[in-house]
RNA sequence: GGUUAUGUAGCUCAACUGGAUAGAGCAUCGCACUACGGAUGCGAAGGUUUGGGGUUCGAAUCCCUACAUGACCA
């Protein structure tokens, strides 16, 4: 059993408030912060809380609490208080022996789920099948993969699942327009990735119809009547029509289309390494809806309007009246959520969170679907959760497709590649290595850098992203954890260094920088729990910035440099060190989905 | 108009959920190479945390208000 610091020292406080001032206080209320810099000492206890409890000044009650653990906790060597600041100094002796247990422990800070885990479905990506994806899309499978990794950590079973937007007027239009204008164009023949090509259609629809409306509006019919009744829009609406009765020329067109799309995102998301355990389609799943919108109205869950359309009155909740069934029968998008969730129940029973990951856009959407699934009586519903992330904004504003602002993620992707390679074969570090090896290379670091730079910001919060600057290799990013990494790999190649359990490590001085990285690494596990609570990548982004420009500044001590120590002990105690450092820094990134290289 | 987010250094982001003198990176300027890998380290400069009130031992964080931006809902 590992004894975290925070653990003894929790103990300790809780016993002394109980012994000191008859406080009987629960273990979990009772926290540390890392004491500052400025201040000697390794955790420090706010103690305004228990001066009600003490009847005394706040220094006077941190000295009280300070002197009660020195007698009588070994680990305890000394303590200060400044204010009502209780600084809690552990002894080397005991950051030694923390360090020689975590050593050992192979996938430290990782809690490893069994069969019987509580299983998490996991939403994500939900593409629409008429364009290719772009940063937003990225955004969001960096974030759902890296929560899903997240909540495996901690000891969750996770599916990633994906439902594609497959259906509906907005495939329609590329459709037709392929019939129109594209003269049997395929991906062959073209030599365009499948969505990008179809994607091209959506787009010489749009610029049809907005001709056909300029027209119209020309001949003096209103913008919205316009809209309504050019052509190609009328053409569209036949077309759907024919799709939901199953023509087979539309159907063979749809599936020939999508399955260009389909293998276009394959590559996309092979590329990201990203991937899904199941996959839905709307085209099955968008009448499940419809059934339990039946069986709602019975229960007076939704109630019809005059013209028949079927509501739900979430007034009480303090959102409004929304429409769940129009009134001639035809499900709206929430329809279709109430299905698939139910579906992703029937078919996996023991599923006991499903999580959203969608933009926050869909704020509102969400917050409606959870009320109605929980008002149906769903046992599951209350664990719903939908992941809600910012959008990617351009420093011009928010992307727009129809205006061409869209920062496509194959391009984005292809660039990154191309910096990379650049940067490295500048850097002429990597002699010897084969194409292939370099190729790798390339990929893992671009893909680092470019996951790194997403998943650092609070997945909460929007973010700016510039696409004519390219993403920093330097400083607070991903090939500089990435080279960290690799540099310690370096110098353990160097010293011929292979770890072995039954090592003894230890050093009779501890660098006030050893400790540090000691004391980075006795967080890792409260980070990764925190980042499941929280749904956030970005607390572990931080995090092995933090511990990776820790090990830089322990690097850099020149009495510190590990390949020239003469003295044996010392030298493995900090070969054993930079190990599990490194180990640390790969189980941080897996966790951001990237790869850290053995050499870069 | 209603609801809801967000507003922190020139720029991009932090701040352990109410704690000490608000921290990093980039950009700028200045250092450190007999180097275990310089994709590095050290230092300087840069802040009235959008403005104004309040709550308390203590506020970037909570409340009220104004402004700005975005998103949803009509």
């Amino acid at each position: 059993m590992l004894t975290k610091a925070t653990d003894i020292l929790g103990v300790q406080v809780q016993k002394a408030l109980a012994e000191l001032y008859q406080l009987n206080v629960e273990l979990n209320t009772i926290s540390f912060q890392q004491t500052k810099k400025e201040f000697e000492g390794d955790f420090t206890l706010v103690t305004f809380p228990y001066v009600k409890a003490s009847k005394k000044g706040p220094e006077q009650t941190a000295e009280e609490i300070g002197n009660y653990i020195k007698t009588h906790c070994k680990e305890l060597i000394s303590f200060n208080v400044v204010k009502g600041f209780l600084n809690l100094l552990l002894s080397n002796d005991y950051w030694q022996s923390f360090f020689a247990e975590i050593l050992k422990i192979e996938n430290y800070g990782i809690i490893k789920a069994n069969a019987t885990s509580p299983l998490v479905l996991l939403e994500y990506s939900s593409p629409n099948t008429n364009k290719p994806l772009h940063l937003g899309h990225v955004r969001n499978h960096l974030v759902g993969y890296s929560v899903a990794e997240i909540l495996k950590a901690n000891g969750k079973r996770v599916s990633k699942t994906c439902i594609v937007n497959d259906r509906g007027v907005h495939i329609c239009k590329s459709m037709l327009a392929w019939q129109k204008f594209g003269n049997g164009e395929t991906p062959e023949s073209s030599g365009m990735k499948g969505d990008h090509l179809v994607g091209k259609y959506y787009v010489a629809f749009d610029k049809q119809y907005k001709k056909e409306i300029e027209e119209l509006v020309a001949q003096g019919m209103s913008k919205e009547e316009a809209e309504k009744k050019a052509p190609s829009m009328l053409e569209v609406q036949a077309m759907l029509l024919k799709w939901e009765d199953g023509d087979s020329e539309v159907m063979n067109l749809w599936k020939t289309m999508n399955s260009w799309v389909y293998a276009g995102f394959d590559v996309t998301y092979k590329k990201l390494g990203v991937d899904f355990d199941s996959t839905y389609y709307e085209s099955n799943t968008y009448l499940l809806g419809k059934d339990i919108v039946e069986e709602g109205l019975k229960k007076g869950v939704f109630f019809k309007k005059d013209d028949g359309s079927v509501w739900i009155d979430l007034t009480a909740e303090g959102l409004d009246q929304k429409l769940v069934l129009r009134a001639d029968g035809t499900s709206v998008y929430i329809t279709q959520d109430i299905g698939t969730a139910a579906l992703r129940y029937k078919d996996n029973p023991d599923v006991t969170q499903m999580i959203y990951t969608v933009g926050n856009e869909q704020d509102y959407h969400f917050k409606v679907l959870f009320h109605i699934l929980i008002k149906m009586g769903y046992a599951w519903a209350k664990e719903c959760y939908h992941l809600s992330y910012g959008m990617v904004e351009l420093p011009e504003g928010k992307m727009k497709s129809r205006e061409g602002t869209v920062v496509d993620a194959d391009d984005l992707l292809q660039g990154m590649y191309e910096t990379a390679e650049a940067t490295t074969s500048e850097l002429g570090k990597i002699d010897g290595f084969s194409e292939e090896e370099a190729a790798n290379l390339y990929r893992t670091i671009s893909l680092g850098a470019l996951k790194y730079f997403i998943l650092k910001v609070d997945p909460k919060k929007k973010m700016l992203f510039d696409p004519k600057e390219s993403i920093d290799f330097n400083g607070n990013t991903g090939p500089f954890i990435q080279y960290t990494h690799a540099r310690i790999k370096s110098i353990l190649r160097k010293a011929e260094y292979t770890f072995n359990k039954s090592d003894v490590v230890a050093t009779t001085t501890l660098h006030e920088k050893e400790k540090e990285l000691i004391c980075l690494m006795h967080e890792l596990p409260n980070v990764i729990q925190e980042a499941g609570k929280t749904y956030s990548p970005a607390l572990v982004a931080n995090y092995v910035y933090e511990l990776s420009k820790a090990y830089s500044q322990f690097y850099n001590v020149p009495e510190l440099n590990i390949v020239r120590e003469e003295n044996a002990a010392v030298k493995k105690f900090r070969l054993a060190l930079s190990y599990k450092c490194s180990e640390v820094i790969k189980t941080g990134m897996k966790l951001l989905g990237v790869e850290v290289p053995e050499r870069m």
